[in-house]
DNA sequence: ATTCCACAGGAATGAACGGAAC
DNA sequence: GTTCCGTTCATTCCTGTGGAAT
């Protein structure tokens, strides 16, 4: 017997579950598609092309969406002799400025031997480079930027569709497609910004139940044999991507995940069991990478939420957690943040779905506060912890880690 | 209607750091 | 090496805010 022989229990396509597997059709977005694609129709006609916004909340198709269009797009765009299209798309996450999204954009024009570095020049010339290579790409030119609400500044929304005018180019059209999780991102773009790249706009809305279903069912039937599903397993994804404002990017993950689960423990058919398990490890995942992005101050503010949460002292105002944080801080031998930055981790710590916070108002005797209370599993948080602090473990169990100096041994600074 | 509590969070600023260019 | 540049993490100072108390 080999040392590695072939699954083929579980699997008929595993990567119909991936993100970007394209669907023949995609559910439920026929109208949303039907306007996109009218937006796009001026390519076609060799006119200068339409800046496109669409917004609407994570997994509901806006990407796969527009992969599917440009794709479309391109094939027929070739069907035409003046007709010199070039699709540029870009993820937007990780990135925060309107620089780097410039200096990604420049290598993507850039062969492999003369990428740039994504620092060290000078803003212009990063501006400079870009426009040099757009113009020698030359003929349309779409830049789709994906989670484009991640760029803190709105410089290069400006620059783009306006370099041409300002001479910058000569003989490249360029139109910008963004794509938004956030639609108050719309709103805080600047007048100007907002009526050059809201020419048209599409909103995506979320997926109901009964899409999500239908759109699991369609990849189910490519990726699983018949009958490894067992009843309720769609459903129980779907609910599980429901719950998230009809996301079904999360609930594709899942029963990926839960297929890879049955794969590894070789059974015959995927049980709800299963999916709950595999719900854990995916909880899991989110933690850690949440937690690895943290400052060491970010990790002392969690562990002493945990704490709090352990001794049911959660919800906790920040009053109650400043000591409890200080305290930690010196015992670990590190200053403790100021009390404004101590919010700005706990607020980061919402954004990431750690902790959550509800805001109270008692008026004139107590005036406004938040109160925050852990999102995730204690356990699974201090398992994190564990993985991503250097050295021993921070904890050998959740009972009994306050006040016990070997638990913060890990926090010394280096 | 006005006052006022206990914060939230914006803005300005700076130190530290890594990369580019000279 | 030095200088210039952008980014990140932090501090300092400040204005904003919603509703109970007056």
């Amino acid at each position: 017997m080999g040392m590695f022989e072939r699954d083929t229990e579980i699997y008929l396509d595993r990567d119909a579950l991936r993100e970007d597997y394209q669907p023949e059709n995609l559910v439920g977005r026929d109208t949303e598609l039907n306007r996109y694609r009218a937006a796009l129709q001026p390519v076609i006609n060799g006119e200068q092309p339409n800046n496109i916004f669409l917004y609407g909340k994570t997994g509901v198709g806006k990407t796969a969406g527009t992969r599917y269009l440009i794709d479309h797009l391109e094939e027929d765009a070739a069907k035409y002799e003046d007709i010199d299209l070039t699709v540029k798309m870009l993820n937007c996450d990780g990135l925060s400025s309107s620089y780097q999204i410039a200096t990604r954009l420049v290598n993507e024009f850039r062969d492999e031997t003369s990428q740039i570095s994504t620092t060290g020049y000078p803003r212009a010339t990063v501006y400079d480079m870009l426009w040099t290579e757009l113009d020698s790409c030359g003929g349309t030119i779409y830049i789709v930027l994906d989670e484009v609400d991640h760029i803190e500044d709105d410089s290069i929304l400006y620059q783009l569709p306006r370099a041409r005018a300002n001479d910058n180019l000569s003989s490249a059209k360029i139109g910008i497609i963004g794509i938004s999780n956030d639609f108050s991102f719309r709103d805080d773009l600047s007048p100007k910004v907002k009526s050059s790249l809201c020419e048209e706009e599409i909103q995506f809305p979320a997926y109901d139940a009964k899409e999500l279903i239908q759109i699991l069912q369609q990849r189910a039937d490519v990726a699983f044999h018949d009958g490894v599903l067992e009843d309720g397993v769609i459903e129980l994804c779907a609910a599980y991507g429901a719950k998230d404002a009809g996301d079904a990017r999360q609930s594709l993950d899942l029963l990926m995940k839960t297929g890879d689960l049955a794969r590894d423990k070789d059974t015959d058919t995927i049980s709800e069991d299963l999916v709950r398990e595999a719900r854990d490890v995916l909880e899991r995942g989110r933690i850690q990478e949440g937690i690895s992005g943290l400052t060491q101050h970010g990790h002392l503010v969690v562990y002493a939420m945990v704490t709090l949460d352990q001794e049911g002292k959660t919800p906790a105002r920040t009053r109650d957690i400043r000591p409890r944080y200080t305290n930690f801080a010196e015992k670990a031998g590190i200053d403790p943040l100021v009390p404004r930055r101590m919010r700005d981790h706990l607020g980061e710590l919402s954004m990431l779905g750690i902790i959550s916070a509800i805001e109270r108002n008692e008026g004139r005797r107590g005036g406004t506060y938040r109160e925050y209370s852990l999102e995730m599993d204690p356990e699974m948080i201090l398992a994190a912890l564990e993985k991503t602090v250097d050295d021993v473990g921070i904890h050998k169990s959740v009972t009994n880690l306050v006040d016990s100096e070997a638990t913060l041994s890990d926090f010394q600074s280096t």
